[in-house]
DNA sequence: GTCTATAGCAGGATAGAC
DNA sequence: GTCTATCCTGCTATAGAC
């Protein structure tokens, strides 16, 4: 049996999801309300009653959808971790650094994720702010947790972090930055590079960081 | 005296220069036709009449400002390199991050070239393929050639052209994620904190490059 | 080459029937 | 809650006077 809210919540759910999606791939701007109700198979005035406005649809997507995401990465993350024979600072690295890439060989819905995040940061509209603060903030704190242990003890907080940013700036620049990386390179993003560029940003990150303590090698 | 085209050249110039920096700052969908010729002191009709059409001035954007503006860079890195007292690793790196990160400190126009190619990346329209070909890929040529002494034999020119892009993707992001740096480090970028931020790239560069070659420490 | 005026269209938002 | 019809604004692009 269906709630009487059960059909609007799925319309609800459905211009979410469909404007999670077009956002994503255009931008605030470049998307249209009439776009997303033809792809959300709605009703123009859809939008208008279940968000407000356009803008505020644009803020739940963050709200509803990316926090959620976000969170996802999170636990994905801890739970991958939990399942190393062994835990090291390769070990975390690894981990870390496959959340962020794995979008490409499925569809976990990274992708808009980082890609809407992208965007925001050229130009915020106050949206970003709610997933920078909910949800990379913590994210950052269970990392730095996982780390300190491994890493010498005169690194500051302010140096980890700035190490951790290094580590998710390599990520994001070789998810997002395909085109550049596929011309100069000449490689495709298939599975044999994907492991290669996996592989590099582990050992790369590795280095850096461990280099970075001051401890000369 | 001004010959015929003069005045006609200036209103291109400064509709090119206008343009460049509003659709740096909101992208090609946020910024109009009409916000642009304001902002300029011409007349709407003008952009029609100097580009034909809006797309088409985006790609003159690209075509003749964002190029020459990367080429810019390339020479002021190698102007850079060639003052210093001792060339190493070390050194290459460094001119490189400032080159790339010294726009926060003073105004040179690099911002709009990161933020639109940073725009790009996103959702590609044909531009950035032309600053890819004619402007990046020169750039690592030259890096390339710069770097290669310095770099174990056994590091292949795949692997030379991933750890440019790692660099490059650091201080990419340092420079255009200022909110979550901010926001999760709690420091402002002020003279301080870029410097910090300059040597941090640095090392972490340094170190995931060298350690990266094979040769353990 | 520069400008005004305007055509022609697409966008967000709403009123009101069902 | 859903839909159609419609308002109104703001956009690109052009025609044609100067």
């Amino acid at each position: 049996m269906r709630s009487p809210n059960d059909s609007a919540d799925k319309t609800r759910k459905r211009i979410l999801a469909t404007a999670e999606k077009l956002f994503a791939q255009k931008g605030y701007n470049g998307v249209s309300v009439r776009e997303i109700t033809q792809s959300a198979k709605c009703n123009l005035a859809a939008v208008n009653y279940h968000f407000g406005n356009k803008k505020n649809l644009y803020f739940d997507v963050f709200r509803y959808q990316l926090l959620p995401r976000l969170a996802e990465i999170e636990t994905r993350f801890e739970d991958n971790l939990a399942k190393q024979t062994e835990i090291n600072l390769e070990t975390i690295i690894r981990t870390l650094t496959l959340v962020f890439i794995e979008k490409h060989l499925n569809n976990l819905g990274n992708e808009s994720l980082n890609s809407m995040m992208h965007r925001e940061i050229n130009n915020p509209t106050g949206a970003v702010e709610i997933v920078i603060k909910e949800g990379m903030a913590p994210f950052f704190e269970v990392l730095i947790k996982q780390l300190k242990p491994y890493l010498p003890e005169n690194m500051d907080e302010i140096k980890i972090k700035l190490n951790i940013f290094s580590m998710i700036a390599m990520s994001l620049y070789f998810s997002l930055a395909q085109l550049p990386v596929t011309t100069i390179t000449g490689k495709e993003y298939n599975e044999t590079f994907i492991n290669q560029l996996t592989e590099h940003i582990v050992s790369f990150a590795l280095h850096g960081l461990y280099g970075n303590s001051g401890e000369i090698c």
